[in-house]
DNA sequence: AAATGAACCTGTTTGC
DNA sequence: TGCAAACAGGTTCATT
């Protein structure tokens, strides 16, 4: 489901839905087997804790309850909801409850979510967040780095653009559409694109990321803001999901591949490699 | 060493 | 219509 834009949105709700700081937290696990077992302890140590901050590092989020850090990553179909709408329903894993605040329920249908709880200080160089890349926003990352850390790959640009340990944030979806925007194909050997060109991609990223979150993300099938709300911004994708179209730019055909297993799409007229 | 493909799961869509 | 196969936004692991 969620890519950077959908996780931020994610996080935007959420704190929209919280009045921080939420006293006295109670966490109750109904599933464990998540892509990795939530640590059986979980409930036991943030009981009482206060939720003071929620932030996002790539595609996860980071709760800070004082001086431990709760981890979680939405997996492809993960999401939270505001409980106390109903029962438990199918697939619901776990619920965070405060002392006077809304019940937050976390959804999971294929489980390939994860979550764990670190001390604050651990976070930075929790297994899951040490090998990231920069954000697409950080100073760190522009054309120079981009082309320091692709010398020598001959894999497809798209293939390395979705490798966190490069940028993080840049899923299916925002990969296939940064690289129409920046006019370079996916099949592009991604040590021999140039800095200009790997300049126009940097900055099709954000663009792209950017106009994304100010949409709200993308819905396909069940993406949800955590009010519950669509995003809008599966309205703007200019290749993904378009294959065999009119490419909106030189009304050519969009042309399908697979690479590395992932459906990518792509317009042979405007985008070179 | 780098890069591809399978695996983790379930639900929904597609095609015969 | 019915059923099976293919496919889905992410990430890790094993195998070339």
């Amino acid at each position: 489901m969620p890519e950077l834009p959908e996780v931020e949105t994610v996080r935007r709700g959420l704190v929209a839905l919280c009045p921080l700081p939420l006293r006295d937290a109670q966490l109750t696990l109904w599933r464990r087997d998540l892509r990795f077992p939530v640590p059986a302890s979980l409930p036991d140590r943030l009981a009482g804790a206060t939720l003071t901050a929620i932030e996002r590092r790539a595609k996860f989020l980071l709760w800070h309850f004082g001086d431990q850090v709760l981890i979680s990553h939405l997996g492809m179909t993960g999401s939270w909801r505001r409980g106390a709408d109903g029962p438990r329903r199918r697939h619901d894993h776990l619920a965070l409850r405060f002392a006077d605040g809304p019940e937050l329920i976390y959804h999971d249908p294929r489980r390939f979510g994860y979550l764990d709880l670190v001390a604050r200080e651990a976070v930075a160089r929790h297994p899951w967040l040490q090998p990231l890349g920069p954000e697409p926003w950080d100073q760190a990352f522009d054309a120079r780095y981009l082309q320091a850390r692709l010398r020598g790959s001959r894999a497809p640009i798209k293939n390395r653009l979705m490798d966190a340990r490069v940028v993080v944030g840049v899923g299916n979806i925002y990969a296939a559409e940064s690289l129409f925007r920046a006019g370079i194909s996916p099949l592009a050997p991604a040590g021999r694109i140039g800095r200009q060109r790997l300049a126009r991609l940097v900055h099709a990223i954000r663009t792209v990321l950017d106009a994304a979150i100010a949409a709200g993300g993308s819905t396909i099938s069940d993406f949800r803001q955590a009010g519950g709300s669509s995003g809008y911004f599966q309205h703007d994708f200019r290749v993904y999901g378009r294959a065999g179209r009119p490419c909106q730019q030189c009304h050519g055909t969009l042309r399908h591949a697979t690479l590395s297993g992932r459906a990518t799409v792509w317009c042979p007229r405007c985008q070179r490699t």
